[in-house]
Order: C-alpha cells, then sequence, then structure tokens
DNA sequence: TCCAGGCCCGTTTTT
DNA sequence: CGGGCCTGGA
C-alpha cells in the first residue's frame, strides 16, 4: 500500500495520530495521500472506519474518495463519514433534528430557492427593493452565516446595516416557520448543534479519532470553526491543501486558515509535497516563476524527474475571431497527429470568451464540450416538478407553494396571491393554511389547487419511489402542459429522466448504503444503527429503515437539493473540452489552451486594483498552466469584442513573469510601445517537431489600432503613456469605444488603475 | 394571463 | 452584442 509512495508521501500516510498540515502542490498526489492514509489508518487498526470523517468541497470529489478507499481496502465503507461540509451537516442535523430546532422533514433551498425567498420576504415586508436588492440581501445573510454570525451578532454601525440586519431576522423567522434550510444555514446549525449540545459533540468527538480535510485552503470561516470543535475531543487533524491554488476568495474561502492552522494545531508539522507527476520541466518551470511574484505564501517550489519537454508556444493574435481561428487549426492539427480530443483542453477565464470560440469550433465541425451550464436539477421543469413534491413532503413551503401555485396557469393572479399573503401573515401561518380565508374566485382556484395538492398527497401515499415522481409529474398537469408546448419535447424528456433519476437513487440506496443521514452500518454484521438524539446508538430494522430514517421520497429531495448534477451540457463522445480556468481545477489533460492572456481580462480588470485581488489572478493562472502535462498554449488578442464593443488591450503582465526560456513565440513578439501595428504576417512554419502547419490567409490587421482611438484631437493608443492633472502620470493599458463614448483604462504610476472617459477627462499624452 | 419590447448590465461558483 | 428581467398594454 505505501511502499510505491516517494517519501514526503509516505511520511504524510504513516503519521502518528497527530494534527498535521499537507501542502500539496498542483499534481503531487494529493488525493493519494489523503486515500492511503485513510486506509493505512484502518489496516494498521489504529481507527475503525467508524472513527474516521473525511470531508471535500464537491460531491464528485467525495465520490472520487470512497471509490480510491474502497479500492485499495476491501472495506465496507457505508459506515464511514466521507461527503461534503454540506452533505455531512445535513445528515448530522437529520439525525438530531430535534436538538437543532428543525423538522425532520426540513427542506434545503439552494440558491435560487433562496432568492426567491427573500424576494417574497421582502415583498411581504413592503421593503424598498431598490434600496435593499434581494440578490444584495442574499449577499448579506449568507456572508453573516458563513462568519457563524446570527443577526445579533452583527455589528449595525450604520442604518443601511441595522435595516440588513433586520431583514435577516425576518428571513430567519420566515424559514423557521417554513421549515426550509439554506446552504450556509446546514453548516452554521450544525456548528451551533455541536457547540451548545454537550452530549451530541461529545458523542461526535468520542466517535471520530481522525478528521481529514481535503481542499483545505477553499474553506470558509465557519467550516473551520465546524471542524475545530469536531476535532476539539483529541482527534487528529489531516489538512491537505495548496495556498498557492486558493481561488475562491470572492467566494468566503479563507485562505488564511492554512497560516492558522499551522499556527494553532500542526506546530511545524508541515509535510511539502513537491514532485509533480504530471508536467513536463517547462511548464512547471514557468508556474513556479510566475507564482514566485506573490506574497506571504507558505513556501513550495515543484519539481519533476520528466525531462524539460517542450517550451510554452505563445500566439499573439489581432482579434478574438483570428484567436479563436489559429486555435481551431491547431486543435485539428493535434487531432490528426493522434491525440484524443478530449485530452484537449481550452481554458478562459470568463465565460463570455467561449461563444467566439464555440462559433470557430462548431463551423469547423471538431466536436466540442462546454462545462458550466446548467446542471440538472437546476431545470426549470425539474424545478417545478422537485416543487410539487416537496408540497407532498411539507405543504407549509411557501417557496414550493409559490413557485407552483399557478404553473401550469390555473387563473390564481398576482391579487390573489397577494391576499392570500396578507392572511397567511395575518395569521401567521403558511399560505397553504390561510387558503380557505381567500374569498371570491381567485380564492375558489386556490381552493381547487389546495386540494389537488391534498388529493396528489393521498393517491402518493403508498407509491415506491419513481411511481410517485411520475404519477406527480402526470397528474399536477406538468406533463400536459409541456405536451401542448411546440418546444416543450426537451422538458418532458427531462421530466422522464427524473423519474429514471428516482428509480436509480432507489436501487442506488438499496446497494450502496445510505446518501443521505443518520445511519450507520456495521461492516461486519451489517447491523444498522441511527445516532439518536442523545447521542446514544439505537439500532432499527434496516429493512424498515431504508432511508436513514428518512421516506425515500424525503431523502431524494435532499439528494436533488445537495447534488445538482452534472454541469457538462453533453455526455458522451470525445470531444474538446471547453472551460473556465475555476472549472479545470482538480483536472489535467495532455493539451492547454490558456486564451485571452491579456491586461483586463487576465487578471481581470475589477481584480487588478487590489494587491490581494491581483495575487488571485496570478494564482488562477498558476492554476491553469499546472493542468497542462505535455504541451501548453498561451493565446492572446490585440483587440476583442466585449460589451458590444471592442476593445484593445496590452499583453497581461503574467507573460512576462514567466522566463522567456520557457516561451516559443510562434507569432512576432515586439515591443508594445513600437508604433508600428504589432501584426504584420499570420504564418508560422511549423511548430518544433517539423509539423507542417498549412498555410493560411494573414488575417487582416485592424486598422484602428495603429491610430488607436481619436477623440477630438487627440489620438490614443495602448501602451501610450500620459498625464492626468490628479492622478499624475500614467500608461493606457486598454481602449474600448469611440469618440466621445471612448474609455480608457490607464495604470497610473502611484494611484493604480483607473477607467476614464476620454470625452470627459483631461488627459497630456507623454512622449516617451 | 400573456407576450413583446424596452432596459440594464456584463468575472470567477459549489453546496 | 446578448441575455435576463421587468413592465405595460392587449
Amino acid at each position: 500500500m505505501i511502499d510505491k509512495l516517494n517519501s514526503p508521501q509516505r511520511e504524510a500516510v504513516t503519521l502518528p495520530p497527530q494534527h498535521a498540515l499537507v501542502l500539496a502542490g498542483a499534481g503531487s498526489g494529493k488525493t493519494r495521500v489523503l486515500t492511503t492514509r485513510m486506509a493505512w489508518l484502518i489496516q494498521t487498526g489504529q481507527v475503525s472506519p467508524l472513527g474516521i470523517l473525511a470531508v471535500t468541497f464537491t460531491n464528485k470529489a467525495a465520490r472520487e474518495m470512497t471509490a480510491r478507499v474502497s479500492s485499495i481496502l476491501p472495506i465496507d465503507i457505508r459506515g464511514m463519514w466521507i461527503g461534503t461540509f454540506h452533505g455531512l451537516c445535513n445528515r448530522m442535523l437529520r439525525a438530531h433534528h430535534r436538538d437543532a430546532g428543525l423538522p425532520q422533514a426540513f427542506q434545503i433551498l439552494d440558491t435560487a430557492d433562496q432568492l426567491a425567498a427573500i424576494k417574497r420576504l421582502l415583498k411581504a415586508n413592503g421593503v424598498d427593493d431598490d434600496k435593499y436588492p434581494p440578490r444584495e440581501v442574499q449577499r448579506f445573510i449568507n456572508g453573516a452565516k458563513e462568519e457563524g454570525q446570527r443577526p445579533g451578532d452583527v455589528e449595525a454601525y450604520d442604518n443601511f446595516r441595522r435595516r440588513m440586519i433586520e431583514i435577516y431576522a425576518l428571513y430567519e423567522a420566515q424559514c423557521q416557520r417554513e421549515g426550509v434550510v439554506d446552504f450556509p444555514e446546514l453548516l452554521l446549525r450544525a456548528y451551533e448543534l455541536l457547540s451548545r449540545n454537550e452530549p451530541v459533540r461529545a458523542h461526535y468527538q468520542r466517535r471520530f479519532k481522525h478528521v481529514l480535510v481535503d481542499e483545505f485552503q477553499d474553506t470558509n470561516t465557519l467550516q473551520y470553526k465546524w471542524l475545530r470543535l469536531l476535532a476539539g475531543g483529541g482527534a487528529s487533524m489531516f489538512a491537505v491543501g495548496d495556498d498557492d491554488q486558493s481561488i475562491y476568495a470572492f467566494r468566503g474561502a479563507n485562505v488564511g486558515n492554512m497560516s492558522d492552522f499551522e499556527r494553532d494545531y500542526a506546530h511545524g508539522t508541515v509535510i511539502r509535497l513537491e514532485q509533480n507527476y504530471r508536467s513536463y520541466g517547462h511548464i512547471l518551470d514557468a508556474a513556479n516563476a510566475l507564482i514566485s511574484h506573490n506574497n506571504g505564501r507558505l513556501g513550495k517550489n515543484l519539481w519533476t524527474e520528466q525531462g524539460e519537454g517542450e517550451q510554452i508556444r505563445v500566439v499573439e493574435q489581432p482579434t478574438d475571431l483570428s484567436e479563436a481561428q489559429w486555435l481551431v487549426d491547431e486543435v485539428r492539427g493535434l487531432i490528426s497527429d493522434g491525440r484524443e480530443r478530449s485530452q484537449i483542453a481550452v481554458l478562459y477565464r470568463s465565460n463570455a470568451q467561449s461563444r467566439v470560440i464555440e462559433h470557430a469550433l462548431f463551423s469547423a465541425g471538431v466536436a466540442y464540450k462546454v462545462y458550466g451550464g446548467l446542471r440538472f436539477f437546476e431545470r426549470q421543469e425539474i424545478k417545478h416538478a422537485l416543487a410539487y413534491l416537496r408540497l407532498m413532503a411539507n405543504p407549509d413551503d411557501d417557496t414550493s407553494w409559490m413557485r407552483v401555485v399557478n404553473f401550469p396557469p390555473r387563473g390564481i393572479g398576482a391579487r390573489t396571491l397577494e391576499l392570500l399573503g396578507d392572511q397567511a401573515r395575518a395569521f401567521d401561518t403558511s399560505l397553504s393554511s390561510a387558503v380557505a380565508r381567500v374569498p371570491g374566485k381567485g380564492g375558489s382556484n386556490l381552493a381547487q389547487f389546495a386540494m389537488m395538492i391534498n388529493k396528489l398527497s393521498f393517491e402518493t401515499r403508498l407509491l415506491p419511489l419513481p411511481e410517485l415522481v411520475e404519477h406527480v409529474i402526470a397528474h399536477s398537469g406538468l406533463m400536459a402542459h409541456y405536451e401542448q408546448d411546440r418546444e416543450g419535447a426537451d422538458r418532458i424528456e427531462n421530466l422522464n429522466e427524473l423519474v429514471n433519476a428516482a428509480a436509480a437513487f432507489v436501487i442506488e440506496a438499496d446497494m450502496a448504503g445510505l446518501p443521505a443521514g443518520v445511519v450507520v452500518q456495521a461492516p461486519m454484521t451489517g447491523a444498522t444503527t441511527v445516532i439518536a438524539d442523545a447521542g446514544q446508538d439505537v439500532v432499527l430494522d434496516p429493512m424498515q429503515e431504508g432511508f436513514n430514517g428518512l421516506s425515500p421520497l424525503m431523502a431524494f429531495l435532499s439528494h436533488a437539493a445537495l447534488e445538482a448534477g452534472d454541469n457538462q451540457a453533453q455526455a458522451g463522445q470525445d470531444a474538446v473540452q471547453l472551460m473556465t480556468v475555476h472549472a479545470a481545477k482538480g483536472l489535467e489533460f495532455d493539451a492547454v489552451f490558456i486564451t485571452g492572456i491579456e491586461e483586463g481580462l487576465f487578471p481581470h480588470e475589477n481584480s487588478v486594483s487590489d494587491p490581494s485581488g491581483l495575487e488571485e489572478e496570478r494564482r488562477l493562472m498558476y492554476v491553469a498552466i499546472t493542468r497542462a502535462r505535455e504541451r501548453l498554449y498561451f493565446s492572446l488578442a490585440q483587440s476583442r469584442m466585449l460589451h458590444g464593443q471592442t476593445r484593445y488591450a496590452m499583453r497581461s503582465r503574467f507573460l512576462s513573469e514567466v522566463p522567456d526560456v520557457h516561451m516559443k513565440w510562434l507569432t512576432p513578439k515586439q515591443g508594445l510601445s513600437d508604433s508600428e501595428p504589432r501584426w504584420k504576417t499570420s504564418h508560422y512554419a511549423g511548430d518544433t517537431y517539423g509539423r507542417q502547419v498549412a498555410p493560411r490567409a494573414a488575417p487582416v490587421p485592424p486598422k484602428m489600432l495603429a491610430s488607436g482611438v481619436t477623440v477630438g484631437a487627440q489620438q490614443f493608443r495602448v501602451g501610450q503613456g500620459v498625464r492626468h492633472a490628479r492622478f499624475g502620470e500614467g500608461t493606457i493599458i486598454g481602449l474600448a469605444g469611440t469618440g466621445l463614448d471612448a474609455q480608457a483604462q490607464i495604470q497610473f504610476r502611484d494611484v493604480g488603475a483607473k477607467t476614464l472617459a476620454l470625452g470627459v477627462a483631461k488627459l497630456d499624452i507623454v512622449q516617451s
């Protein structure tokens, strides 16, 4: 098990029970160390599978971890707590729902449900949603929860925040009344449960001897607090992460947790995995050199025993269109050289860049796959069906009620619903319970809807899950509605797929044990136990309690909320992989294209003004580079269409942070302040292997580039020096628009980057 | 209730 | 430019 490991890997795997921080560089065998560690602890008898808690961020990572542990050790992994933060907290809350102050059948709101609930709340309370936009409110509430703060804990230093806090409190009351829980609430409730309830805390602290955390650099404040509580009874915490791959600060991740952890727990037990098994030398050294420009790193230098390999191929094109065209030609070359399409990845900083590339690939007939679209359980028709199903389980779920009360349309208008809402509020009940209080025609339509929900509940109460789902889809009017819709074919197919998903879910639960909830199964005897409220184990009949004490429907609904499904458009067939750099984290490919490496795009203009933002962009570039095994391309365009206007940008600073020796320019590399157009001709003769590249027509250089943008009597170009009365001297790093609408992005020497309207700002041109 | 057209906005995203 | 959202008129 451990003899195939290198020495730091083996050291990490076989560490005695103590806290440790493993700094695992890209491609250094992180998952292998984590899973082997678990298997080793079990095999050497140091801990039973039940004493291990392993936590990840994504379901995919959790599945992979489970699969790899069970492939190393032929043990029953059913009783092990391997899962996502949210999945494990859900499991804990179901088991101790009473102590946590929740109904056992609490529903989970996904991000969209939560937003809908907030909109409804603001309307009901007459909050001005211009001053308090729902998204802003959502950010505020989730931000507070992720810091572990309830309304009473948030500091109210101005009126705006005071009002926000009031809204937060109202929102909490609404969720509580409806029996629903949003994503951050799952974590916060579980944390509060452990911190306030001594018996429950003692139970879990006694149980878990080893707590292992994947992607530790992505944890937020609350997740770290939760871990500290769980491990507070003497468990060993084994945290694996890479501060250089921290790219989720914008959603609350706190890289600082890593250095805090080292200080508070690891006390110097820091193991560095620096040998990289993925990439060749040029690629790795480029990544090392780039990331060395960041400050405050925990420190790490990747190396490889593989040779230096090929240099990074760099291409600069005049426009985004020609960049895409070049890319398609190059991709076809790679394919005709015998590379698999699925081993070719095209990465970009932002989703908007994909369209031009998709268009070019599509026109050329190259199969491709785009990651990041709508996921299965997020589709409109699926969310509607789930809303009906939720009402079967809990008619007081107002979010679901509102979603389908008039879908398909059944003559219940805004006016009626407003009335219903008023009644519900006046009597402090759910919408469902307030139906009888609404008179008139709208009221009778409402009553009919409520009756239908009741009838459906009754009809389906004894049905197995797949038939239940099928029945609800068929008799709620959903199916009929989409059958009438000329463009409803896809939606019908998805609804049928939902029935299949329910069937698969039941089979999976039978075979692999329990997807969510509280059951713990002893590996040898197969006896099923449920952790009771006071932390005592109660044996249940496994045949009766197949879903952890939850009904199959409830378990399925939790599953749907916690695992929204694949977010890749078309599965199957061998296809070129298109995705954002964020989505590529954790993946690897033989050949990688990093596109749009321009100032303003990568690093993104919204991030360059503050140092920490720029460093995160640099880490993003580091992640992108380290995805490549053999071949890496950098590409950029001098101009591109963005927001309906042509924009001009300079080469990204990241290009100059990679030493020249690692790069080979396939297009001419010239100075930026050159007044000549940088683009001369487009042909480059073959690659380093001498493969001949078919000659093609030279793209036409954009006419505007040489002259730049003209405003009044002044002509502005990218790279030009300018002086501003207040901001001082600077360099134009981006131009967009024409005439009086034209804007320039300027990097000032003293005050940083600013975007100025050229029709307004007074600028002098400085001769360099 | 429904749909068309105007309007606004534009980084990254998992649970 | 293009998508999502809201509003106002039929």
